[in-house]
DNA sequence: CTGAAAGCGCTTACAG
DNA sequence: CTGAAAGCGCTTACAG
């Protein structure tokens, strides 16, 4: 098969100069008809395809953004990649895609890396926002959109997430509307401020109908449908007279599930469980979880077109906060 | 915070040549200890970073890679696509990725797209490998290589793929030894390269064994765990005498599972089920899928260690078809 | 409408 | 050890 690879050998070819192929082949209006069609036959016989990395050098614009998730494999994570890659492909950017394993070291070396690239911009999950990932954002002269993460304060980064202390209240106000009185709580980790805004909504709501938290009430699990076993079963052990919990992922709560099948504990009428983030398992027959869903491909959408908006200098940069939906199935 | 972004203004701040101080950068012997020093102070101070899409042009070396996948949203290439990143980003590269949605339109325009990315390489999972696409890997003039696809024998692409014919023997020969002689098949889509193979798996075993295979005892699931539900129904229908199925794949499996539950049909004793892939799911205590475990995230590490060394030249750029093992779970 | 020249931000022979 | 020049593959004023 011919292939031509530079501009400069298809001037060559056509005896006309460089300029002229180049106009003809981004649709400058100032080239002879003829001329153009003359550039455009021979790229096709000639399998000619301009270099991009060339062009990105010229207009500074390299379209590819770059899309930092601490984990790929985690299904909350992976759809919102599908969003993120439908809607900006659509767009003709291109996505470069960092694991970070929710290590720091690993967040820095993949954000200086695609900042060396050049990305358009980027889409992060950074893991938590502790004084130094702050620091390094503050850094960061591209535009980016965080992807749930709230912004600090002190932060002018737009976000996008769901309102997690909302989709919270939800969910105990359903487990209270059910006659529940005394209800626990499975967090994530201490640190995550998802976690932290679910359990703000979990207190709130229940101190607002006067009933009784306390420490030995809630239980911290952990990334794993496992940890959320264990998770139930200490609090179980601990608070036997509790009726309901609200685990803050589905994670967790299907780990509970499990657990409380493994005890036979029957689901709803000993134990309700309520979840947050409507998996795709959590439908499942064997688990028919109620819990609150957010829209996880949207996300990643609405993250890549806001990002798109910001490159672009279009208006409305504002981050957006998305409601969450009570989906009733069998647990409570 | 001072920045300086090219390479000539830094050299004017130092008052040396714009050679002498890209040759400190890159390490070259042939400079000057102290000049040295004062540049590397200089690029600490004003936070200079050399511009890698001016380094790709005339390296011609973008140290990006591509990975298609039909859905990175599928637990099977989510795992894989965290093998591929880990491994590739330990070794100075950053991964371009594709969701195909198994749309060959899409397929072609993400390979353009990164071709003309000059990427370094590409990991491709194409949807099915028909006349069209075989002609678009061959014009493929980079490194590649296939994942979980055989190369038809006309072509010349190294893959990484895992012995589905092999993981099927073991599987019907799993049942057979349990005592199984009436054992239907669940396949995925009948033109995937995949499910055929673990079908001539089922069936050169059932023969083997002088055991009976009919069309009415297999029948084909499509890409979800609900499909598996229903292609369960549709086998036990119209063949109520198996008492052990094949699915061709865990997420097929669990779909059986579920609705043999929902009809509370005992599993293993009224009917057995084993599976492929050993997805995380499957040994949850609700399920606790016996299955044919193929390495998924060393799948992904072996694919990116191949793609390395063939960009490399090294030796050894060799297909390789991985081993599965037998995890014995409880549903037969 | 077309071509020559300069330049994007780098690197690398080559000469000194 | 250092600098000037050419060049990677393009685009874009500028002049004609």
């Amino acid at each position: 098969m011919l292939t031509i690879t530079t501009i400069k050998d298809l001037a060559k070819y056509l005896n006309i100069s460089v300029s002229t192929v180049s106009r003809a082949l981004n649709n400058h209006h100032d080239v002879n008809q003829t001329t153009r069609e003359n550039v455009l036959q021979a790229v096709e016989k000639l399998n000619y395809r301009p270099n991009s990395v060339a062009r990105s050098l010229i207009h500074k614009k390299t379209y590819t953004i770059g899309l930092m998730v601490p984990d790929i494999a985690d299904p909350f994570f992976s759809s919102i990649a599908v969003g993120v890659e439908q809607t900006l492909s659509n767009n003709g950017y291109q996505v470069i895609y960092g694991n970070t394993s929710r290590d720091s070291l690993k967040e820095k070396q993949f954000l200086e890396s695609i900042l060396d690239r050049k990305v358009d911009g980027v889409i992060l999950t950074p893991n938590i926002l502790d004084q130094e990932s702050i620091s390094t954002l503050e850094k960061l002269e591209i535009p980016r959109v965080l992807l749930r993460r709230r912004t600090p304060a002190l932060l002018d980064i737009p976000f996008i997430d769901v309102d997690h202390y909302g989709g919270a209240c939800k969910a105990i106000n359903h487990l209270i509307s059910k006659g529940h009185t005394n209800i626990g709580f499975l967090g994530m980790a201490s640190d995550s401020f998802t976690s932290n805004e679910r359990l703000r909504g979990y207190l709130d709501t229940m101190k607002k109908h006067q009933l009784k938290v306390s420490a030995r009430n809630q239980k911290t699990a952990g990334r794993t449908i496992e940890s959320g076993s264990f998770a139930m079963e200490a609090l179980y052990r601990e608070s036997p007279d509790i009726t309901a919990v609200f685990a803050s992922n589905d994670l967790i709560g299907i780990g509970a599930l499990e657990w409380l099948k493994m005890e036979q504990i029957n689901v709803p009428e000993q134990m309700a469980v309520i979840g947050f983030d409507n998996l795709e398992m959590s439908e499942l027959y064997s688990f028919q979880l109620t819990t609150i869903a957010q829209p996880r491909k949207q996300m990643g959408q609405l993250a890549a077109e806001l990002l798109l908006r910001i490159i672009n200098e279009e208006e409305n940069k504002d981050s957006i906060i998305l409601e969450t939906n009570l989906i009733e199935r069998k647990t409570c």
